[in-house]
This record gives C-alpha cells, sequence and structure tokens, in this order.
DNA sequence: TTCGCCATGTAATAGGTTACATGATTGC
DNA sequence: GCAATCATGTAACCTATTACATGGCGAA
C-alpha cells in the first residue's frame, strides 16, 4: 500500500480501468491502441507492469482466476477513484515536448527538401486517420476523446503547414 | 567497442559535440538547454551517461585530466562523424507522440473549460519565449536551430487555436 | 486435428529521473 | 577569507522497450 508518485502513465491505466469496468490488461491494452494510445502511447507491457503497481498501492483491485489462464482482472477501488479525480482537478504543470525525430534531423543539419518531402507524407497520412476516426465519431461516448482527437488533428495541420512550406522554399516557381 | 542501438539522445550528443567540437559533458548540457533541450529535452545526468556509452561504442573518444577536476572531454571519432552524417540522412520513422499532460486530463473527463483557460496561459507565455528567441536570432549560425524553432512556434500557435477555441465554447456571448 | 492467429503473461536489459555530493571561482 | 554560485560528477531507483513464451480457439 505504499504510496508512490504516480505518473501519467498511472492515470492512463486508471482512466482506462474506470472507462471499461473490470478488465484485464490485456482489454485495457486494446482500448489503448484504439484511443488515446495514439497520441500517448503506452506499451503492452507496461499496461501489465503499471496494473500491478496501482494494484500494490491500492489504486486497484486485482481478482485472478484460479483455474485455466488465471487471467487477472482490475477494478477501480475508491482510493484509485479519488486519485483520478483530484488529477483531473489539479492544473498540469508540464507543457508538452516536441520531441520530433525529424525536427531533430534539420536541427542538426539535415538536408531540408529531402526530409521535408517525406515527413509531409508522413503526417498527411497520419492526418487523414484522424480526420477518418473524426467522422466516424469514435467518441466513445464521451467529449473527452472527440476533444483530443481535435486538438491532434491541429497539431498535424501544423507539421504539414510547416514541412510543407519547408518543402516548398526555394522552389522553382 | 560494442555496437549497440544508438538512440535520438545519442544523436543529440553526437550533434552537440560535433557544433561543439570537443567538450566536457557539462558544457554539452549547457548548450542543450539553451537549444535543442526545449524541443527535446535531455537530463543532465543523461548526458554524462550517454557521453560514456558513445565513448565506449567508439563514436567519441575520452580525454580526462590527470590533474584536479579530471575532467572529461569528449571528441568526435570519424566513426561517429560518420554514424551522424547517415543518421541525417535516413528518413525517419517514427512521427512525434503528442503527449501533452493537459489533454490526457482532457481526453478522461476533465473539466474543460478552467484546463482550457490554464493551458492557454502557460503555451501563451512559451509561444512569447520562442518568439523573443526568433527574433534575437539566436542561430548558432547553422539554419536548422532557427528551422525548428519556426516549427515549434507553430505548434504553439495550434495548442493555443485549440485551447482558446475549447475556452470560449459555449462562452455567454 | 492441425495451423494460425488472438489472448495473455513475463523476463532481461537499457534508459531516464531525482537527488545527492563536492571541487573551483568570484564578488564582496 | 567567506558566502554564494557555477562546474562537475555519481548513485539509486524507477520506467520503458524488446523480445520471448505459451494457452485457447476457430477454420479448413
Amino acid at each position: 500500500m505504499a504510496t508512490a508518485q504516480l505518473t501519467p502513465t498511472s492515470y492512463i491505466v486508471l482512466g482506462l480501468v474506470e472507462t471499461a469496468g473490470d478488465a484485464t490488461p490485456y482489454e485495457l491494452a486494446r482500448r489503448l491502441a484504439g484511443g488515446i494510445g495514439n497520441l500517448w502511447p503506452v506499451p503492452r507491457s507496461q499496461v501489465y507492469a503499471e496494473s500491478e503497481r496501482l494494484a500494490g498501492s491500492g489504486h486497484l483491485e486485482l481478482t485472478q482466476e484460479r483455474a485455466g489462464r488465471r487471467r487477472r482482472t482490475y477494478s477501480l477501488t475508491s482510493r484509485g477513484s479519488a486519485a483520478l479525480d483530484l488529477w483531473r482537478r489539479v492544473r498540469a504543470r508540464a507543457l508538452p515536448d516536441l520531441r520530433d525525430p525529424g525536427l531533430l534531423q534539420l536541427y542538426f543539419g539535415a538536408e531540408a527538401k529531402g526530409l521535408a518531402s517525406g515527413r509531409l507524407a508522413q503526417h498527411r497520412a497520419r492526418l487523414s486517420d484522424y480526420e477518418e476516426l473524426l467522422e466516424r465519431g469514435e467518441a466513445e461516448g464521451r467529449p473527452g476523446p472527440m476533444l483530443a482527437l481535435r486538438a491532434a488533428v491541429l497539431h498535424e495541420r501544423a507539421s504539414i503547414e510547416f514541412w510543407s512550406e519547408l518543402a516548398a522554399e526555394g522552389e522553382p516557381s
């Protein structure tokens, strides 16, 4: 029941359990992949590890099958629920980091035109994924996911704007 | 001289050594903080660790003072230089992840208005930092840093657009 | 009934974060 | 010559990444 610091990964797992109800880590990971995992990837093995930690700290409760696959099912405890609520209300201090491998290359002198056109294609592809999700209304019933998706779209557009300017710069007209 | 996989952190260190010429990890960290560290933070202790690894793999060469502080100075080997050049030319596969703590809260149901106005202020502050850097022409003599900064500005604007729409939504008119 | 894929879990290793520790320098 | 601050390094701990391993189940 040691109260260690909760990380973003912790809140992702807690949030997933909250919306899923009781679930196995596998199930959580599946939901992750279709949703917030696009914006904040967490590898499956981490979902296992984090669930276990959260059970250790009393934020989740574990029920394990006795027979067969001995599946682990986690559910939110009142402690976990309270932690999640509090987190939702506290103003996050950290801003996102860009951490774009392509920008890194650009920063350190990669040839701009070729880099830009490659990145442009990648971002366009991702943008259309996101736009399709938006249309299909992958809202999961809650407003949060849709809003986050809108944000993701805006960032893709920003990337596209950037790289396409760069690709066009000094272009023969 | 084991050839382990190089990570983004590796290339950051290699790139810094390249532009700095021979340097101690401390000096590298200082340059980081004023430059690419804004977009891709690497803690100082990692700069030490990574330099050591890179020396172990033959990408950097270590010279250590015999007397006094026994400072460690690293310089780029031809192997390191080749690795950097290759990296600049190979098309990066991974797109950036958003990983915005605020978006995470939004995704998992935080109250939108309050969150948005807080985030808005934070992004505006960062935007003006970036704009100031742009004006001061913190170019470090190379074009890469300025271009990366432009990208950062566009992303800040995207964030600001997102959060300000959200803050305004349903606002009494 | 066997092949292949989905479901489920775990282990090993590397990488990152935080905090601590102490040696030089410089302004007063 | 002392206090404050910069320079420099390290250790402990936690997290994440990658790869492996195997059980069930459905289709052919």
